[in-house]
DNA sequence: TTCCGACAGTGGGGTCGCAAT
DNA sequence: ATTGCGACCCCACTATCGGAA
């Protein structure tokens, strides 16, 4: 099949705004790709590429080589040239890669370069990914979505999993099994903004674990051997010494549990993010960053244990094969309760103890992995201050146009402001069209085709999750996950909080 | 008819590993 | 030694579609 078969599906799809009509678009491609390039389809139509990564970046794809005028590419030979610059990526000279990715692009039209390129970004922007791209693989193979999904789950790579279905439907499917050593996509969690609401969408009673502010792992243990996933499946097996022993210590020698590991201080609260993130991923010298900053785990779920599948069996139940298995301090510290004074009280705890906040859960729910759904909810505090908009940034795809990104200061009491970082979210539509008007009046300073300068005037509230230690702003901290509740015109810039407040809550 | 779950899009800070400077 | 880049840890929030109620 031609790259531009798939590109010109691709635009159709992008031009529909219609999810039943986006799923009929890919269906009916995926209806006449050849099973060699079914995978590659699949791929390249949800947005990934069959090779992950390739080690190219936006750097890499700033001047295009002239493309060509007639579209000869077809998916095999694009998708062996990938597989080469990932090669060369992994072990060569940067000129080489340069070089492969030139030979890539040239081959290409001008329509299918911009299709490409969006496609290395990870910016298709064609209102579809796995979530559409399931119901378009299981309506072109004639398997329920239910089974899709379940596949999905259980092999986490959904090029593979929709070629099986388009190459052997349902029944191929169905060949798809937990195996120890093959990651599963993880369940995720919703969120609600208190305790209250958590418990009226899980439902009573319902059982609150600790939210630990560290790296999600899954990890299999088969026989003597160990593996240890990310929760983007990547493998951290290597950087987790300690998570290895301590699964090997298990009396089951067949298991598959679902945790976190975080870097504990000696006196048992938790260490910033930063340095478990740090301590996860340094691969290194693992010996002795391991003496200086021991990882603890917490287990809070288990999918297989002595080679029985535990997946579809409700949370209760898991719980019970998890405390059977996994010794007693390395368990997530959890309560099951109905009444929402106690599960109020459990919350302070856990803040008070340094950690993020709880996760709430069902306790019918199965393992629906993949899926942010009701099963699990979120529940973290949230801090507030007022700061002013020091600049803003233009947007991008449906922002094109927009004054989005803003920068944010604290009032410095010596006089001026210290920035603290910026954020994007939160944002109506309709706030995003008053921002970019009053902004444009306020417009003073430098200002050039990416970020306007303003001066210093409107207050705006910002929600985050806490001040973390900056190597990048003046003032050496930046919030965590800001976001905007509301303008303040009610405010004068001399009411805005200033950095020692910032500062106060950074301890 | 209204409500709500699931999805996609729009980007945030920090750190590591590697190649080039 | 330092810098630039890509990848990947952690993410929150809004708009939209379409099935559920």
């Amino acid at each position: 099949m031609l790259l531009i078969d798939v590109v010109r599906v691709s635009e159709a799809v992008a031009r529909t705004s219609a999810r039943l009509g986006k799923i009929g678009l890919l269906a009916e491609l995926l209806g006449r790709v050849g099973p060699d390039e079914a995978e590659t389809a699949i791929s390249y139509l949800s947005g990934e590429l069959p090779q992950r990564q390739v080690g190219v970046g936006w750097r890499t794809l700033e001047d295009l080589p002239q493309p060509k005028l007639a579209a000869t590419a077809t998916l095999t030979t694009v998708d062996a040239l990938l597989s080469r610059i990932k090669a060369v990526s992994g072990q060569g000279s940067q000129a080489a890669r340069k070089a492969l990715v030139e030979e890539l692009f040239a081959g290409l039209t001008s329509q299918e370069q911009q299709f490409m390129r969006r496609l290395l970004f990870g910016e298709l922007r064609q209102g579809a990914l796995d979530g559409v791209m399931i119901e378009a693989v299981a309506k072109a193979s004639g398997a329920p979505s239910a089974d899709v999904r379940r596949a999905l789950t259980l092999r986490g790579w959904l090029p593979a999993v929709g070629a099986a279905a388009l190459a052997g439907g349902v029944t191929a499917l169905h060949e798809f099994r937990l195996e120890v050593g093959q990651a599963v996509s993880p369940m995720l969690a919703s969120s609600a903004p208190n305790v209250a609401a958590a418990l009226e969408k899980a439902g009573t009673p319902a059982a609150l674990e600790w939210k630990l502010d560290g790296v999600r792992v899954q990890a299999h243990r088969s026989g003597a051997e160990v593996r240890v996933f990310t929760r983007t499946l990547d493998d951290i097996t290597p950087q987790v010494p300690e998570l290895v022993e301590a699964l090997l210590d298990m009396p089951s020698e067949d298991l598959v549990l679902d945790g976190e590991v975080i870097a504990l201080r000696p006196d048992g609260r938790p260490h910033p993010f930063q340095v478990t993130a740090s301590r996860a991923t340094s691969k290194t010298d693992v010996a002795t960053l391991r003496e200086r900053t021991p990882l603890s785990v917490f287990f809070f779920d288990a999918l297989r244990v002595d080679g029985a599948d535990l997946l579809d069996l409700p949370y209760e139940r898991r719980q019970e094969a998890l405390i059977r298995t996994v010794p007693r301090s390395l368990l997530t510290p959890r309560l099951v309760t109905e009444e929402v004074a106690e599960a109020e009280r459990f919350f302070i705890d856990v803040v008070k103890a340094g950690h993020e906040g709880l996760v709430v859960k069902s306790l019918a729910a199965p393992y629906a992995a993949g899926r942010r759904g009701a099963g699990w909810i979120k529940v973290k505090p949230r801090h507030t201050l007022d700061l002013v908009v020091l600049a803003a940034e233009w947007g991008h795809g449906r922002r094109e146009g927009k004054l989005s990104n803003l920068h944010l200061g604290a009032r410095d009491p010596e006089g001026g402001f210290v920035m603290l970082g910026k954020t994007f979210k939160g944002l109506t539509d309709e706030l995003l069209a008053w921002q970019t008007e009053r902004f444009l009046e306020l417009a003073e300073g430098p200002t050039d085709s990416w970020t306007v300068t303003l001066r210093p005037e409107l207050v705006v509230e910002i929600a985050f999750d806490g001040v973390q230690r900056s190597p990048r702003y003046p003032g050496g901290m930046a919030l965590r996950f800001a976001r905007v509740l509301r303008y303040r015109p009610d405010k004068r810039v001399e009411d805005a909080d200033t950095v020692d407040t910032v500062r106060s809550l950074m301890l």
